[in-house]
Parts: structure tokens; C-alpha cells; sequence
DNA sequence: CGCAAATTTTACCATTTGGTAAAGGCACGA
DNA sequence: TCGTGCCTTTACCAAATGGTAAAATTTGCG
């Protein structure tokens, strides 16, 4: 017999969790941390303020929660990388589902953005055990590519760095993009030109 | 006669001003604007908190002023970008001067990413009157390159938004670099040595 | 020096905000 | 239908925070 039941959750109670984290990534992805406060999640979710809290124990728990469940969905392009698979496509289809990621989850992309730009005080350790052993595995995947000749050799960390960066970049920095591409319709389609451009040049030997 | 005298500013008020700009950079850098507290800024700088709004009539004040400021410095590196030099050279001369920046000026990288993040509510006709006219005439320059022949043509919108995403990155995700890189002691060069090989392969016709 | 202006400190204040206590309402199985 | 336990609301509170008033002190200049 289990000591302690977690008791499989109520229909009211997955339905509230739910309507509160979708509310909170809202808030916390466009104010930050400490920018927003409850009474705005509570707002956006329909209920009351201490209603968040009989389902949360606090501001922190809610961010932490959204940190951890986003964390998955985050990683999955990268988890997705075959290292059996022909490596100039793999390596390109990573960057358009990084991309397509960025257009379709922006706020989960400033979620992170946010608290990586503040040192990472409430996600440090999974980057260290989440991020870090994945990170290793594809490096030496890339390396290996390199290594037999299928790939411009180039240090893959600094590679898998610039993905990154320039896919989050139309997310993260979407404010700026915005007013510089004013009056341009075909963004996202000219951004994924670009980078397959780039990152082809760059591998193909 | 001089309607309004702007009083030119007293020893001491110079001193205290940027004493007080630079505590602001560090706390507003570190925990973003609704984060800092004009407590945290006032004991950086070692001055009481009333004396800091002596100075500054408010904590909106003093972060616009920082903003102000610094965007001189940051376009600097793009405005120093010459249509008279040699393309490729002066693309990869913009290349590393952003790159140096984001390691010498990490805190001042920070400061405009978490501004942008939140949409650039204070930032917004910066962005309009201070950037977009130096984006356009710098995208118009590129595009003659490639006009020209001296350059693979791609969209220069986007080149500059790569070179900005990739070099900003080792400033805006330090806490993140610092993980993945852990061990690594020639990061910075690293870092140098990939960007100019991606852009040099990208560009080179 | 002597004194007016600039600077700094002390003592506050109003609002915001994360959080709690406890009463009330509601659902659902026996 | 009735009551038990889950859910929600009302009414709060203490701390933090941006900001102010005014007294006290220092600075610089004739």
C-alpha cells in the first residue's frame, strides 16, 4: 500500500492547473519574474487570487512548474537529431524546427530567454543535469560527422550555440524585428531562406 | 539671452550621476527593471535613496537614461561599418567588434535584451528614430555589395539580425554558455574563430 | 569669514503585492 | 437527500517599495 497517495487528480482540479500555467506563461513571459504578480495571473485565468494559491503554493511554484514542464518541449528538436541520418539534413531540419519552434511558442522562447538573461536563478540545475548531458551527446554526434568527412569540421558547440541564437533571435527579439521589417509580409519564410543558406555554406564541404 | 539655463553641472553632480548610472547598470542588468529596487540601486552606489532621487526624479528616469546612453554606443560598431572598404573585411570587422563588445560590455548586452524582451516599452521610439533609419541605410549599402558581385547575395535584413543574434548570445545567455562550456578556457576565441568562418563562407562569392 | 545655494539625511507615507484565515458554497457518493 | 470533503470567496495582513517633506549639513564664492 503506497504511503503516500497522490490522488489522481480531479477534473476541476487539471482543468484549474491548466487554465492558471496558460495564464501565467502569458504574464510571466511578457513582464519576467518579478515584473509580474498574481493578481494579473489570476486575472487572465478567470480566478481569484487565493484560488491560485490553493492550487500552488506560490508565485515561484507556478514559474518553476511552467520552467520544468516547458523544458521537454524545448529540447525535443534537439532530441530529434538522428545521428544515423544523412548529417547536412539532420543538422537543417534541427534549425526549422528550432525556427518554426520560435514562431509557433514565442512566449515559452522569452519564458526562457528571461530567466537564462538573469542567470538562470530558478533553472541552473536543469540546465546542468537536462541541457548539459544533451548538449554532450550531440556535440560528439556533430564531431563524429565532422571527424568522417561528411561535414565542414567546425567546433560544433559554438555551432549548436549560433543555431540557437539566430532561430530564439525572431522570438526573443521580436519588439525590434518587428519595427526593422515593417511593411514585410514574407518574415518568417525570408528567415528560414536565410538560414538553410547559411548553415549549408557553412557545413557543406 | 538663454530662456532655460541648463546650469552646467557641478562637480559633485557629475560624480554622483554616474555613480549612480553605473550601480543602475549593474542592478537593472542583473534583475531587469521591475526586478531592481531603487534600495538595491542607492546601496550599489552608496548613496542614501532619497539622495538618488535627488538626482533622478524616478526610477523610470534612470533607466530611460541608461537606455539613452548606451544606444550610442551600441550602434557604434554598425555605424563604423563603411560602404568604401572592402565588403567582405568590413562585414567581418562588424562581426568582431560586436563580438567584443558582447564580452566587454555584457551588462550593457543584458540591458537592452531584457528592454527588447518586454516589447520595448520604453525603448520604442528609439528603436524607430535611432535604429531603423541606420538599419535601412546599412541594409541598402550590403545590397549594392551584392549588386556589385563582391558578396553572395542573401537578404542583408537577415544577415545583420544573424549577426547580431550570434554575437549577443555569449552576453545574453552567459549563465547558459558558462554551463555548456564549462572547462573551456578559450571560449572567447573560439567563439571568434566560428563566427568568422560562418560568415566568411556565407558571404565569399 | 559669512552666507546663500547645493547636497544629504531623517522620518515618513501610500500603494502594491505575496500570502493567509476562515467562512461559505458546491458536488457527489452512500 | 444528506453530509463530507473539495473548491471558492471574503476579508484581511505584513513586508516591500517608490516616493516625499523638511530639517540638517556641506560647499563654494564674494
Amino acid at each position: 500500500m503506497p504511503e503516500d497517495l497522490p490522488k489522481k487528480p480531479s477534473r476541476i482540479q487539471r482543468r484549474n492547473r491548466s487554465l492558471i500555467l496558460e495564464a501565467a506563461l502569458d504574464v510571466f513571459s511578457q513582464h519576467g519574474y518579478r515584473g509580474a504578480t498574481l493578481d494579473q495571473i489570476a486575472e487572465a485565468a478567470g480566478l481569484s487570487k487565493p484560488n491560485i494559491l490553493y492550487y500552488f503554493d506560490g508565485k515561484e511554484e507556478i514559474h518553476v512548474t511552467l520552467l520544468n514542464q516547458l523544458m521537454e518541449t524545448w529540447l525535443d528538436p534537439l532530441v530529434t537529431l538522428d545521428a544515423g541520418g544523412d548529417p547536412l539534413t539532420e543538422i537543417l531540419g534541427y534549425v526549422r524546427r528550432k525556427l518554426d519552434m520560435a514562431h509557433e511558442l514565442p512566449r515559452e522562447s522569452r519564458l526562457f530567454a528571461g530567466e537564462i538573461l538573469q542567470g538562470a536563478p530558478r533553472m541552473a540545475p536543469h540546465l546542468e543535469t537536462g541541457l548539459k548531458p544533451l548538449f554532450d551527446e550531440k556535440c560528439a554526434v556533430i564531431q563524429a560527422w565532422m571527424d568522417a568527412g561528411h561535414l565542414t569540421p567546425v567546433d560544433p558547440r559554438h555551432l549548436i550555440f549560433s543555431i540557437w541564437a539566430t532561430t530564439q533571435h525572431y522570438a526573443d527579439f521580436a519588439a525590434q524585428v518587428q519595427v526593422l521589417l515593417r511593411d514585410t509580409d514574407s518574415a518568417q519564410h525570408d528567415a528560414e531562406t536565410y538560414l538553410t543558406t547559411l548553415f549549408s555554406r557553412l557545413l557543406t564541404p
